[in-house]
RNA sequence: GCCGAAAUAGCUCAAUUGGUAGAGCAACUGACUUGUAAUCAGUAGGUUGCGGGUUCAAUUCCUGCUUUCGGCACCA
């Protein structure tokens, strides 16, 4: 999808088509005020303030017409440059534009632009008339809190596009369309992966006999490559007690986000948000040496996170998740080679998906003090080391302020989905303060205790994330190793071949395929189209042909070939398939 | 949490200005016995998300809640 931020000509033609909104909704909404419409990745949007009047969805079309109606008058679009009291007097009416003129350098030169008698502040450029901007759509309309702050009013943003002729517009719109049909919250539905249930309650989805066989192979996929690469898993309860967040100082920042405490006897629990603190304590369980580092404790854990309601969507983001979670515990000469091999095997990982569409991202400590643990010279020494392992490695990445988390900085990795958001799926995370917390130690070298670092991460994120994302990718055509169903089994006659058809599950399911029979009285065409719509990656049909011969018929989902080979070179056809993921 | 919108059969969707709901697919029954994306006929299926109100009458209007959707804020 195009980022019209990044393209230099629709990003003016899309500032500008901004102010041809701002300046329709002041003709039909007099009383608007304006605070800011940039362009971004998408398109461009507005923030208005209309006092007590709500535009709606439905509102739009009417807005588009006065749009194009300014567009058609072809205005000129003039530049003025203004001094500050000039600016401050011609915009007094608009404490939106008041507050950003107040807000701007002494010596910087205040421009605005005018086109007919709507006049806005902006930078510039712009497009030379109001008629450049004749093939766009408004794309929706929400909230948006001032200056992005949710203690502040809220006012009402509305989103558009503007591209440079028709069929832009409408290739635009129709990927935009197409990118609905991805949505793993669709596809989870057709293929009968997850469900949710008003009774079982929000951000909590039921994983259906499909996903669960899904899931099964991802767990069962990425505990064994940890398991070879010396992770050693274990179990811990999704209980901890509300002491545990205190020692950890999960407690003091994220105690709002937690599901409320159980008190029981004298004692208080949560349910767990996350799992460093019972993994410090299982490393503490040890007196280590500097021989047994790197220590990799790993689990698929499940973790539970009250998260906004506005927030919760689908398989992305859940309030009850299941991490694939693992904290290294080494010295700090290790931490280069350690912090490598997390990312090797990140890199591998996404290789074994055919995952192309993602990004590195070093997330810092932002600003506000009081949000990350506070010791600069701790932070100061985390960042660096971390910015230059991550360029040794040679890795693309690009740096976020305010990303970090509280203990530490980290690196991850963000992903789009479907429609359009950006999350984070695998993360590599450098810590000096949990081990501070709790204490840890080993016993270095020299027979004296040291304190070792803990690097967290996750590679597939939680197992719910990455599904949702893997769905998306693969718009849901599966690899053969992940299908819930791998072979479907036609026979052309009940009567003739049911028997030959049940003698290959037998066979396929001995092999460890997972297969199915359709044996309803139904036509060959009619469960040819079932198939396909439910993505099996195989489907065989069995008739007379195949049972004389002792073969196999079978297509592969996208494909309307059917390839005729024997018994065993299939078994051997499927499992090499199989292997080759694995 | 905030600003908006939505919720009708298992699924996808209808239902004029308020007059107690329809279709396709799926399910079930029967006929057809079929070689690669939908055979035909019939049957059944609904406290219109949940509660309260207005009205002679509410899927429709008002209201509270739940869930979902689009954003914003949040995201260990």
């Amino acid at each position: 999808m195009i980022n019209i931020k990044e393209n230099k000509n629709l990003n003016i033609l899309n500032h500008s088509c901004a102010h041809l909104l701002a300046h329709a909704i002041k003709r039909l909404y007099p009383n608007a005020k304006f605070w800011v419409g940039p362009v971004i990745e998408e398109g461009f949007y507005y923030d208005i303030d209309l006092g007590d009047e709500v535009i709606k969805e439905e509102d739009l079309p009417k807005i588009e017409k006065e749009m194009k109606k300014i567009s058609k008058s072809d205005k000129r679009i003039t530049r003025l440059e203004l001094s500050k009291e000039e600016a401050l007097e011609m915009f007094k009416e608009d404490p939106y534009k008041v507050d950003l003129i107040e807000n701007m350098n002494k010596d910087e030169v205040i421009s605005a632009y005018k086109q007919d008698d709507f006049i806005d502040l902006c930078r510039g450029p712009h497009m030379p008339t109001t008629k450049s901007m004749k093939y766009f759509k408004l794309l929706k309309v929400s909230g948006a809190y001032y200056k992005g702050d949710s203690k502040n009013k809220m006012l009402q943003r509305i989103y558009g596009i503007c591209f440079e002729n028709e069929e832009d517009l409408n290739n635009h719109l129709k990927e935009l369309e197409e990118a609905k049909l991805r949505d793993h919250r669709k596809i989870g539905k057709d293929l009968k992966l997850f469900m949710t249930h008003d009774l079982v309650g929000k951000g909590m989805p039921l994983w259906l006999p499909n996903g669960a066989m899904i899931r099964y192979n991802l767990e069962k996929y990425i505990k064994d490559k940890e398991i070879s690469l010396g992770y050693k898993h274990v179990y811990t309860p999704s209980l901890g007690s509300v002491d545990l967040y205190k020692t950890s100082g999960h407690w003091d920042h994220y105690k709002e986000d937690m599901f409320p405490v159980m008190k029981v006897d004298d004692e208080e629990f949560v349910l767990r948000p996350m799992n460093c603190p019972h993994h410090m304590l299982v490393y503490k369980n040890d007196l280590h040496s500097y021989r047994d580092l790197p220590i990799r404790i790993g689990e698929l854990a499940h973790d539970f996170r009250y998260e906004s309601s506005g927030a919760v969507c689908g398989l992305e983001r859940v309030r009850c998740m299941c991490q694939n979670d693992a904290h290294i515990f080494c010295s700090l000469d290790e931490v280069g080679e350690e912090f490598g091999n997390v990312v090797k095997l990140i890199l591998d990982v996404y290789k074994d998906f055919g995952f192309n569409n993602y990004s590195f991202r070093l997330s810092l400590r932002g600003k506000e003090k009081e949000k990350y643990f506070d010791d600069d010279e701790m932070w100061n020494k985390a960042e660096s080391m971390l910015r230059s392992v991550l360029t040794d490695l040679g890795l693309d990445f690009y740096e976020a302020e305010d990303e970090a988390a509280f203990y530490g900085p980290k690196l991850d990795v963000q992903v789009k989905s479907a429609i359009g958001h950006d999350v984070t799926l695998s993360t590599c995370q450098l810590d000096f303060l949990l081990p501070e917390r709790f204490d840890l130690t080993y016993i270095d070298k020299d027979g004296t205790k040291k304190r070792p670092v803990v690097i967290h991460r996750a590679i597939l994120g939680t197992l719910d994330r990455f599904t949702a994302f893997l769905l998306e990718e693969t718009k849901g055509v599966l690899p053969l190793w992940l299908s819930p169903v791998q072979v479907n089994i036609i026979p052309v006659n009940n009567e003739y071949h049911l028997r030959y058809a049940k003698e290959i599950e037998t066979k396929l399911k001995e092999n460890n395929i997972r297969v199915e029979v359709d044996d309803r009285e139904e036509k060959v065409s009619y469960k040819m189209r079932e198939s396909v719509t439910r993505k099996i990656p195989i489907t065989l049909i069995l008739g007379d042909k195949e049972k004389d011969n002792n073969n196999i018929s079978y297509r592969r989902y996208g494909s309307e070939e059917t390839v005729t080979v024997s018994e065993d070179d299939f078994i051997v056809l499927l499992n090499n398939e199989i292997k080759s993921y694995r």
